[in-house]
DNA sequence: GTCTATAGCTGGATAGAC
DNA sequence: GTCTATCCAGCTATAGAC
């Protein structure tokens, strides 16, 4: 065995410590968000010690933002693959169960904080904004397609639709379904797309 | 002036600071939410130290329930005022617009935090979780009459529409909305309410 | 690169003078 | 009841031994 393949080992076992440390994070932040997170939790959670970590990940900050990194790439790479010939609001609909699917198995939210301060904290961070906008310009051209074509409502402002949407992807009604209500997971996710596409009236086709 | 106005002076000066105390936590927990609030942010924010504030509220938990406390009987209130000859799914709508309005002009969500540490910490304020149940079996009431009645879905279960109903007091699409368009209050609130009543689609009554 | 130990700071809560 | 001054726990981040 040579120097190299040492090396290579071992730059193997760096980078599968690093997905280990972000689904750590991942799963801590999903649970109890950006602020009371700390590292020793995740740390703990890892098995590593904090100065470990931080021979990874250069501050809380950073950390938080490549595990939103790795979640928006997962999000783009799914939207990627489904079926190009399905029409945009079904699209839509398909990406929106997938969020609510990863959330439900512990996973984290979209948006992971509506205060403003971790707000700013994640637009100073460049990688991240750019994927957010690239993702997000991919958003809006379905909404305007669905609108064209009257899967969604054309009187409502394109505004209005996408921050709905990336609202309902981090619904808070999922989670208390989820803890107080005996529902699987199958039947939670349909009845919040139903509730999200169709709102909570009855007179909409279903 | 007898000792007993005097008394009843210092009783209302009292009063009214206790109010102020109130009025600042609730704009600065809309802002930050609870864990990023500090009680020095508070303190600063009515002109008081903090051991004052102290002597007012025994601790950060107590602060922030009786602030929900206040928010909650005012949504109990209101309700209450809601002519009673209308329709329940109007009753529903005129209350979440009130709730989407206080929260445009710097008020709180009803659902301060989505984490679990503070939906835990508000569940062992018996007193406000007295007020929640109160509003919560009105709410409930309103709903299953309005599915009765054919105005909401029937097909949902009740819990989904009413955690939805709850998700749509704090939703953060109203909050981007504020920042990022250019929309006026009252637009942002009529689509908001568009949207949470009849969903994306454009296949529903308006 | 990994640890133990700790610096430095912040924020909740209080002691004690007035 | 109000303040100044302070305690203490817990957190981010790092120094330094191995």
């Amino acid at each position: 065995m040579s120097i190299f393949n040492k090396i290579s080992f071992k730059d193997q076992a760096f980078k599968l410590r690093e997905s280990a440390i972000l689904d750590a994070t991942t799963s801590i932040l999903g649970d109890k968000g950006f602020d009371l997170m700390t590292m020793d939790d995740v740390a703990n959670a890892v098995g590593i010690s904090k100065p470990s970590l931080y021979k990874h990940f250069k501050s809380k900050e950073e950390l938080v933002g490549e595990a939103l990194i790795r979640l928006i790439d997962g999000a783009i790479t799914y939207l990627a693959d489904i079926d190009k010939d399905l029409p945009p609001v079904q699209k839509l609909r398909i990406l929106l169960e997938w969020a609510m699917r990863v959330r439900l198995q512990g996973g984290m939210p979209f948006l992971p904080s509506t205060s403003t301060s971790v707000r700013s904290m994640l637009m100073k961070n460049i990688s991240y904004v750019t994927r957010i906008l690239k993702l997000n310009s991919q958003l809006e051209k379905l909404v305007i397609a669905a609108q064209k074509s009257g899967d969604l409502n054309p009187k409502l402002s394109c505004d209005v639709i996408l921050f709905s949407y990336y609202s309902r992807t981090c619904d808070p009604a999922v989670d208390y379904l989820k803890t107080f209500s005996k529902m699987s997971d199958d039947a939670i996710v349909e009845h919040m797309l139903q509730v999200a596409f169709n709102g909570l009236t009855s007179n909409s086709a279903q």
